[in-house]
DNA sequence: GATGAATGAGCTTTCATTCAT
DNA sequence: GATGAATGAAAGCTCATTCAT
């Protein structure tokens, strides 16, 4: 494990990972080529495996073009991992919104569906994820993030609940989602499908619970 | 990563994992330190970040007297995670025989507890599993012994349901488990402890739902 | 211009350069080719102009064993110029048992001439001597080692002039010193025997005022 | 140390440094900007530790720009340099043409001084000679330029002196005047001011005997 | 068996220089 | 002419593994 000169904050801090953003669309295609196929590799070879080189490769750059928009390995994973945090905060957000008018059984199932898609189409997200998911204490985490985003959907399903208490059960859902994911990724187990289906059931009699909870 | 240059199978057979078994005590205790010290450095640093230098080291050893008991950094993984799986088979063997005898509730607790004890004396557990977890397609894995093992104590509760359920049922199991790792291990959550009573009661309600299926 | 990770002090402090020091014969043995190789890398090519590679090809080492020695190209030219500070050390120290029975113009011509001569067989001090002379603000570096070693001499030849004078002397002397040096290894001047000369009957007239001066 | 591709001479033949004189105002300006930007950055960093990337933000400029009024790395640096031999040239010529109406004392002062204070005043100066001076065999370099403007100098105080003395004096005038410029920049030293003035007694004396001579 | 030295492929990163817009 | 992207050789350094004593 090779570590940059420059140590870092450990931090993810959504906003300015990248150092120098292109400013020509030549510059913003190649941004994006880059991003493709650093996410493939990750995805693969997982964080350590993966080598700057594989992924300057992969898009078809030199490895100097890569290290032009990427100028370490942790800022290419940084860019990606806020791409991923993004698209998860635009779906917690889509379903906060719908959540006061949707069965509980259908808010169940998109809870233990949508990042099971999410995470079967961005496999690269659990790699980063773990690897930078355990930032250094009094951080800002990817798993904050995700558990703030539950929240919210919680809170706007349950209005009534205290916020202290929601907190903990959205620590509680997220795990029975990461859950849902690993059984659904685990080509071990014969019924899968029935397995994640029984998570579901669980995953719909915990948020019946959870609104069942007095204000 | 650096990988040997003679490709390995990159399974992890369990059983013969240890190249050379030491005939003397001498060497019983010296790779109890090595195993040891691999420990420790697997659990701070990961996989990757941990060097067969930095293991000898801790361990006061030369890393030629390394390499005279574990031929590959991928054997000395394995055979800490043998042990770690045979720990864990243990565990599970004393479980399922107090299992007819448990009540639900005590049942859930431990399942829960148990093995979230386990990662806490064993950080180097997670590590491994996770770099080792996911095998080869059609290699046996941890989370297969896992899996035998919970769904052996699931049998022991609910003699009655089918072996087919019985497997179902305990990768969910398994993945509640995990759950409460890793709430546990996540600092960041301000009431992980009641979070971790809140799976604890799902996992109740899901043991009575599994014992009440027909046979 | 690569700077090392780890950043050091910008001090040479002598006597712990060396990360790993041999243990075996053959380990001295490759230390003292590795820092003769490095010596002529250095005077060749100076600091930046050489690289760890060249220094090992030259050594007849791979680059492996290079850094088993010496971790980073600061810590070969650490310990290098640590080499050279003493041989000056122990130059000066003999120079400063005979400065009392030593006829000035005889002094003259060895301050001039040693160091000419120390210059001339070990070309790399110059260069390390300029990459590292100039230290932190408040740090100790070769050139005030050299002003002491002078300072002492100086104080052996006039033992009744104030410390404080012949500290200015010292580095007066030192410049003359280095004088010497510059104009004997400038091959453009036709007379620079001649200049040395020269140089030599300034040592003397100021080594002479030196002595002139009241207690 | 990053060389070009295709090998340059090694010399820095002064004359027609520059690869495209800038027609316009707006060049000139431009070129102001970028050598002063680029001195900045020598004497910071070094000529090694100087990028181009650097010199062109610290101008304003982008690379492209850079690279249009000096192709290479070594043309900035020559441009530079010959900047700063013709302003010495022309304080030379100032200093020839007083010479024979001033005072031994005051021609030793300026002789010291001036040198001094064009090297504070163009830190840049010191890197660029050290790394260029040492010009291959044959090659007119920074140091004959000095040597002859200070032999001129000398040529004016003392018109009766043999045209080959006057050369060996000068080059030890020279060395003196480096001297004064090693001990002024060394902030180690006390009485640094104290020794300065201890030179400037040197060089009096030193020109004193070169009036003397015999023609 | 124990020890420390030796090896070298491969990694991350830099930067002078060239190109395309 | 100005700009920023593209290039790739080369540098410092690491570390799993093998060897010799």
């Amino acid at each position: 494990m090779r570590m940059p000169s420059q140590k870092s904050t450990g931090t993810l801090s959504a906003g300015s990972v990248q150092a120098k953003s292109p400013q020509r669309a030549r510059g913003h295609a190649r941004v994006a080529v880059l991003l493709e196929a650093a996410g493939c590799e990750f995805a693969e070879k997982g964080y350590d495996g993966t080598t700057m080189t594989a992924i300057a490769a992969r898009a078809g750059s030199s490895i100097g073009s890569l290290y032009q928009f990427f100028p370490t390995k942790e800022q290419i994973a940084g860019a990606l991992l806020e791409r991923y945090v993004n698209m998860l905060a635009e779906t917690f957000r889509k379903l906060r919104e719908a959540a006061p008018t949707l069965d509980i059984s259908v808010l169940a199932s998109r809870l233990t569906r949508t990042f099971l898609k999410f995470r079967t189409s961005h496999p690269a997200f659990a790699v980063l994820a773990e690897t930078y998911g355990t930032a250094l204490p009094g951080t800002s985490s990817i798993r904050e993030d995700l558990h703030g985003g539950i929240a919210s959907v919680l809170a706007a399903m349950a209005p009534h609940v205290a916020p202290a208490e929601i907190a903990v059960r959205a620590a509680v859902v997220q795990q029975l989602m990461k859950a849902a994911v690993a059984i659904h990724g685990d080509a071990a187990i014969a019924g899968r499908k029935a397995a994640v289906d029984e998570l579901e059931g669980l995953m719909q009699h915990y948020l019946r619970d959870t609104i069942s909870l007095a204000g």
